[in-house]
DNA sequence: ATAAATAAACAACACGATGTTCATTATTTA
DNA sequence: TAAATAATGAACATCGTGTTGTTTATTTAT
């Protein structure tokens, strides 16, 4: 049974809030917000955002939940076959992502993109490993039937490279150094059905 | 020409800053240590702080830059081939990358793991993604020559996936949504090599 | 060795944001 | 129409920040 906000006031406050969130989101990023900000632009006394949220966290958590609930659905809804050029499981799921994202793609923008700015270190880290890749490049095969695009490829690199880097320290590193290296070289390498040994529903 | 720091009271200062900023991180996490924290554990007036640092941002900027220097260093010289087994590039890197890490475990736990519980977006987004690409493993074939473990090439998917999704917003989407979920799709399945028709020195 | 320079300590302050309390006013629901 | 409750407005204590003086201790230069 759902508690239903039968009373206007209150679902009228709550929009205010969200709404005026979101703008300061994409006008000064989350870090530089104030709850006076957020009454000032919802137009409520500050003690009314105090009625409806704990904090501007719990905030936060509430429009993610939200927004990522919707993800949820569109992905989980994502069937494996999603059209006559019989795309990939990934490549659904993928397209299904961005497609979503769109839709919400100020605030995406505030939690994926503006976050780096406050929490650099990640980027930069980034920064070194794709100068490094991006280093003895040959240039792209005339007419290659699968040529993507070097942007892409190198952003794809070292994403999962990094991936795997905090992996392996948020899981108290299970495996050896070069046991890790080894296996994403082959994963890279030779694409992931037969790195892994695995077969996965295409 | 350097700049040294021949007093003795400032190097001896400022490595004690240092000290209790690398302590508290892991004890309690960057966001709740206050310039206060720091100058009790370092055994310092607060205002001493501020004599050396303009206020918490910046001493961690002066952290990160560091250690990413260290890591810049390991990993510019790090060399194409580093043994007889002929490695590849990526895995000499990530080897490197990797040993390096050890050696700071600490910080780069905070920098890189802690992140996520303050900025929980982009961790609960790559759950959800996670949850559906693990939907339909077949199990691994035996003795696959190149079988690597499951959960580090789901790992693979979901960092390679997300960077390419935070890539694309960042860069105000260049492509269409369809053309980035196949050239994605087609790197995953059949290698860099291949995908990317470009040549890397291996 | 002594004097000038400066790092560090100590106290005080203004400022801004947080979260809470309480009385009052406005709106909704019964 | 009356009771319930959402919203307002003012006040308050608390905490962390960053700054400004003054005094003490240590280092550097003469």
């Amino acid at each position: 049974m759902k508690k239903k906000n039968t009373d206007l006031r209150i679902v009228r406050t709550k929009q205010s809030i969200r709404k005026a969130f979101y703008e300061l989101i994409q006008e000064k990023g989350y870090e530089a917000i104030t709850i006076q900000d957020i009454a000032d632009r919802a137009m409520i006394n500050r003690n009314t955002f105090y009625l409806h949220y704990q904090n501007k966290p719990d905030l936060l958590d509430t429009c993610m939940d939200e927004l990522l609930s919707e993800l949820q659905q569109t992905v989980v809804l994502c069937p494996f076959h999603m059209n006559p050029f019989r795309m990939s499981r990934l490549e659904t799921v993928m397209q299904a992502v961005l497609e979503h994202i769109s839709g919400s793609i100020t605030f995406y923008y505030a939690m994926l993109v503006e976050e780096s700015r406050i929490y650099p270190f990640r980027a930069k880290m980034e920064a070194i490993i794709k100068g490094k890749l991006d280093e003895g490049w040959k240039p792209a095969q005339r007419n290659s039937p699968l040529a993507v695009s070097k942007e892409l490829l190198l952003e794809y690199l070292v994403s999962a490279f990094m991936g795997i880097v905090i992996w392996w320290i948020k899981n108290d590193r299970p495996l050896p150094a070069g046991e890790v290296s080894s296996q994403f070289s082959r994963i890279v390498t030779y694409g992931h059905l037969k790195a892994a040994g695995i077969a996965v529903e295409e």
